[in-house]
RNA sequence: GGAGGGGUUGGGGAGCGGUCAAACCCAGCUGACUGUAAAUCAGCCGCUUCGGCUUCGCAGGUUCGAAUCCUGCCCCCUCCA
C-alpha cells in the first residue's frame, strides 16, 4: 500500500460519509495544505467525549499536515433562542464566552497541537454585516429546502415550533465556510445539512465548494441516545480521573465496541483481535479496562490512569471504600444528631449526601445508608458528637463527617 | 385579521368540582443478583416539626371545597386570510 493510500485510509476510518468522495481523494492526493474547519457552540465551557471523535479526526489531519480551524460559534451564542421553546439556549455575555473559549482551549489541546491549530470566532464577522447583508444571505436559501431537513420536517409535522432564526443557524454556518475559505468541514452526521449549505454559499459567492465530511454521533452512557450535557450521560473531559474511569467501566459490552471504534486510537487489527478474544465475562470486563486506561491517559496521563485502574479494582472488585474520601464537620447543639438531619445537613451544601429530609428517609428505608461500613434501617438513628463518622449512601456516595460542639 | 385546540411534578401523557401530591409509560434513584455490564426481580421517585404544607403557564374570582368552573394576561399549535 503507497503512503498515499495509507494517508486516505487513515482520514476515512470511522468517518460516516464524504461528499463528494472523489473530489476529497484527488484534493489529498495534490498534498496541498488544507484548511479543515469544525464548529463548535460554545453554550457550556464543557467538551465531552462525543466532541472528541471530530477532535480526534481533526488531529489526524493535522498530523498530515493540514491545517486545522477550530470556529467557535459565539455569534449564534449570543443570538440565543428567543422563543425558548426547545431547549432554551443561554444567551451568554462576552464574557462568558470568552472563559468558555478559554476553557475549550485547555481541552482540546489535549488532543490537538497548539501549534497547527487556529481558533476564530464567528463574531468576527458577524457583527460587521449589516440587516442588509443578512437579508442576501438569506435569500440564498428557500423554505422548501429547509424544511427538506430531517429535524425541522419532523417537527414540523408534530406539530413543535420551529422559529424563524432556526433557519439562519445553517446559513450562518454556511456563511463561515466562506470567511474561512474552508477546503473541507468535518461534523457529526446530524450536521450533514449545515455542512451541505456551507457548499452553497461558497457557490454562490464565487468559492470553490468545501468538501464534507461527517462522523457517527457518540451515545451516551444509556447507549441509546446521543451523549449530551443535558441529558446527563456524558463522560465530560474535565471529569475526575476517577469519574472518567468509573463512567467508562459502566457502559454496556455492546457500547464497549462501539467506544472502541470511536475514541480509542488502537488499530484495527488490535480491536479486532480484543474482539476475539473476548468470549468470557472476564475477558471482556479486561477489554473495558484496558478502554478505561487508553482514555483516562489521553487526558490525565498515564500515572493518573494506573491511578483510577487501582482504585477501580480496589473499590468495586474488592469492595473497599474509596481511598480518598472528603471530610466535613457540623456544628451541633448538644451531644448527638439525627442520622437524617447529618445526610441532609445545609451546611454540606453540594457535597450533601441527601438532598432533602426525605429523600435522607427514603435511602434509609431503601436500605441504602451505611455508617461506618454499618447498614442502618432505623429512621431515628442518632449520630454522637466528636467522633468521625463515615457516612455512606448507595454505592457512590461518601463522606467523613465530624459532629463539632457549638458549646 | 378570523376560527379552533392546548399549556399538569425531568420528558411523554391521564385527570375535567371533593376519594389528587395527582393514573400510566420513559428516564432517574435504591436494594437483590453481577463484571459498578446487560437482562431480571423488588421498591422509591415535591417538602415536612409526620399534624400537615406548597404544587398542575401567570394573576385574580366563584365555591364549604378548584389541576378541574369564570375573568384577564402570557405562551404554544392547527386551519383560513
Amino acid at each position: 500500500m503507497s503512503i498515499l493510500q495509507e494517508k486516505i485510509e487513515i482520514l476515512l476510518r470511522g468517518v460516516e460519509e464524504v461528499i463528494p468522495k472523489k473530489d476529497f481523494i484527488s484534493l489529498i492526493e495534490k498534498k496541498q495544505k488544507l484548511t479543515i474547519k469544525a464548529g463548535f457552540d460554545p453554550t457550556s465551557p464543557d467538551l465531552h467525549l462525543g466532541h472528541t471523535v471530530l477532535i480526534n479526526k481533526l488531529k489526524q489531519f493535522q498530523d498530515l499536515g493540514h491545517k486545522v480551524v477550530f470556529l467557535i460559534g459565539d455569534f449564534t451564542g449570543s443570538i440565543g433562542d428567543p422563543s425558548g421553546v426547545s431547549e432554551t439556549r443561554p444567551v451568554l455575555s462576552g464574557k462568558d464566552l470568552k472563559r468558555n473559549a478559554k476553557t475549550y482551549e485547555k481541552q482540546i489541546f489535549k488532543i490537538l497541537d497548539p501549534k497547527k491549530t487556529e481558533i476564530k470566532f464567528n463574531s468576527t464577522w458577524f457583527k460587521k454585516m449589516t440587516p442588509e447583508d443578512f437579508i442576501k444571505l438569506a435569500s440564498s436559501m428557500t423554505v422548501a429546502r429547509m424544511l427538506e431537513r430531517d429535524d425541522f420536517s419532523k417537527r414540523y409535522k408534530n406539530n413543535q415550533p420551529i422559529s424563524v432564526h432556526e433557519f439562519l443557524y445553517p446559513l450562518v454556518q454556511g456563511y463561515d465556510s466562506f470567511q474561512l475559505k474552508a477546503d473541507v468541514e468535518l461534523g457529526g452526521t446530524d450536521q450533514k445539512f449545515n455542512l451541505l449549505v456551507g457548499r452553497d454559499i461558497q457557490r454562490i459567492n464565487g468559492m470553490k465548494e468545501q468538501i464534507i465530511m461527517t462522523l457517527p454521533i457518540l451515545e451516551g452512557l444509556d447507549g441509546i441516545k446521543k451523549m449530551s450535557k443535558s441529558l446527563n450521560n456524558y463522560i465530560g473531559l474535565t471529569d475526575s480521573r476517577d469519574e472518567m474511569f468509573g463512567k467508562l467501566m459502566s457502559i454496556s459490552d455492546e457500547m464497549m465496541w462501539r467506544y472502541y471504534d470511536l475514541l480509542s486510537f488502537k488499530t484495527n487489527k488490535e480491536i479486532d483481535k480484543l474482539k476475539k478474544l473476548s468470549k468470557t465475562g472476564s475477558s471482556l470486563m479486561e477489554a473495558k479496562l484496558l478502554l478505561g486506561f487508553e482514555i483516562v491517559e489521553r487526558f490525565h496521563g498515564k500515572n493518573n490512569a494506573t491511578k483510577a485502574l487501582n482504585e477501580f479494582k480496589n473499590r468495586f472488585s474488592q469492595k473497599n471504600d474509596p481511598t480518598e474520601i472528603s471530610a466535613e464537620n457540623i456544628k451541633v447543639k448538644g451531644n448527638s444528631m439525627n442520622l437524617i438531619d447529618v445526610l441532609s445537613h445545609p451546611d454540606l451544601k453540594e457535597r450533601k449526601l441527601c438532598k432533602s429530609k426525605s429523600e435522607a428517609k427514603r435511602m434509609i428505608n431503601q436500605s441504602a445508608v451505611r455508617v461506618d461500613g454499618k447498614r442502618i434501617l432505623d429512621e431515628n438513628f442518632k449520630i454522637k458528637i466528636n467522633s468521625k463518622t463515615l457516612f455512606q449512601v448507595g454505592k457512590k456516595r461518601f463522606l467523613k463527617i465530624t459532629l463539632k460542639s457549638t458549646n
